[in-house]
DNA sequence: GGGCTATGTGAAAAAATTGTCAAACGGGGA
DNA sequence: TCCCCGTTTGACAATTTTTTCACATAGCCC
């Protein structure tokens, strides 16, 4: 993870390398706004953990101008002492993602920055998704059913998780292909053998089938 | 969107005010469950974020109240502690519809908030054909008279989908045979046999009959 | 009503789709 | 390298859909 930090405090900076470089996450700083202004829109960064009292340039001005004027969407985590509370209200109105009050753990520092790293590559991934008691989160790429885990490869929560995307819906065949394999689509049918499989995991080993297929149209999940 | 944010820590409670507040959004705060379990069967909210730590009531007790007892249906995101994953799949079975492990960022938590509410509005919002009793959905390619789901191959379904669209006006023959086999008609009248087959499904078990035959020039769904 | 054509009925054959499963393939990691 | 795992192949079975065809019935025109 590639960081910027923006502080002109030196111990509080000395703090999060220490914690977080030995981690293997690559950190930059800056002491003053005018220079973190210029390293953020010049170089990449995953997360840019942003002192609110700066020399120069403060962050909130330097959030605001990166957003409108340099537009740079690179989630910005705030930093701002308990006094300050009321600014964290325009830090979020100025764009950041996320705010700390100092003085604060790193560790719940370095756990917040994943977060929003996280969830900024993810973009729109999708969330928890559920039918009945059959669950599939995206982001740990886990299922489970009646609270027993199910164990999918790679093909099967593809599928899973389309089925689950259009809950009720019927997918088509082809739509379903061209989601695992692209425009590539294989000559032979290989998907009827991929949601056999997928049965005998989501399916078989319960009472109620969620699995539907509708004949000449596709498939659907669905609890009746 | 209207939040009930049910936590008992005052820090993460104003966290969550202070971020969404100025978003427009209105929250609710009940700071154990038995306050928590009371707002929610009694005023209507968008969303409920639960956390599973309570006095008194605990989160998990409170939802599953709340699904089975109270049956409201208002999505339910979760906050869990990092050391209590496992508490997670006990959730979902509980009826939550999502989950944040603590600490998050408030930013993160209102995004998995407006999938939340979008998706539970979202629900049924599908175009949905009917006449009289009689509807079919073309998303989920289902039908059913009333209240009865009626098993429809995929001729079937284009005629009745076709017939629903025209619904009081005369569909000719040939509309409905270029709908189904495109330009190479079949040289004999099969279409008598499937509508035949459809009126079997659709008007046999019922008492008021739907598709008429209009002498001459085609069919007409009606309810006389 | 009589003759004609259009439409309804239904079983049975034909065709298409889908389910099932064992075995072969192949790429990445131990 | 070899093994393991996910994936694909291909054959066959089971199921469902579609068509065929023969006959019955109903409506229209004279």
């Amino acid at each position: 993870m590639k960081v910027l930090v923006v502080e002109d405090n030196r111990d509080i900076a000395a703090n999060i390398a220490d914690y977080l470089e030995p981690k293997g996450h690559v950190l930059d700083f800056a002491a003053n706004g005018q220079h973190g202004l210029q390293l953020a829109t010049n170089e990449h960064y995953d997360v840019i953990v942003l002192d609110i009292m700066l020399p120069g340039l403060d962050g909130m001005t330097l959030c605001r101008r990166l957003r409108t004027e340099a537009r740079v969407a690179t989630p910005v985590l705030m930093l701002t002492a308990r006094d300050q509370l009321n600014d964290k209200l325009e830090g979020f109105q100025v764009g950041a993602d996320d705010y700390l009050v100092k003085p604060f753990s790193v560790k719940e520092l370095e756990v917040r920055l994943e977060a929003l790293v996280k969830r900024s590559q993810h973009q729109g991934a999708s969330r928890l998704l559920q039918v009945a008691d059959l669950q599939y989160d995206p982001d740990t790429m886990s299922a489970s059913r009646d609270g027993k885990s199910l164990e999918l490869n790679p093909i099967q929560r593809k599928l899973l998780e389309a089925l689950l995307l259009n809950t009720h819906r019927v997918v088509s065949r082809e739509e379903l292909e061209t989601l695992i394999w692209g425009d590539e689509l294989p000559d032979n049918d290989v998907l009827r053998t991929h949601i056999y499989h997928l049965r005998n995991i989501v399916d078989k080993p319960f009472a109620v089938k969620l699995i539907h297929t509708v004949h000449g149209a596709g498939y659907r999940l669905q609890n009746d």
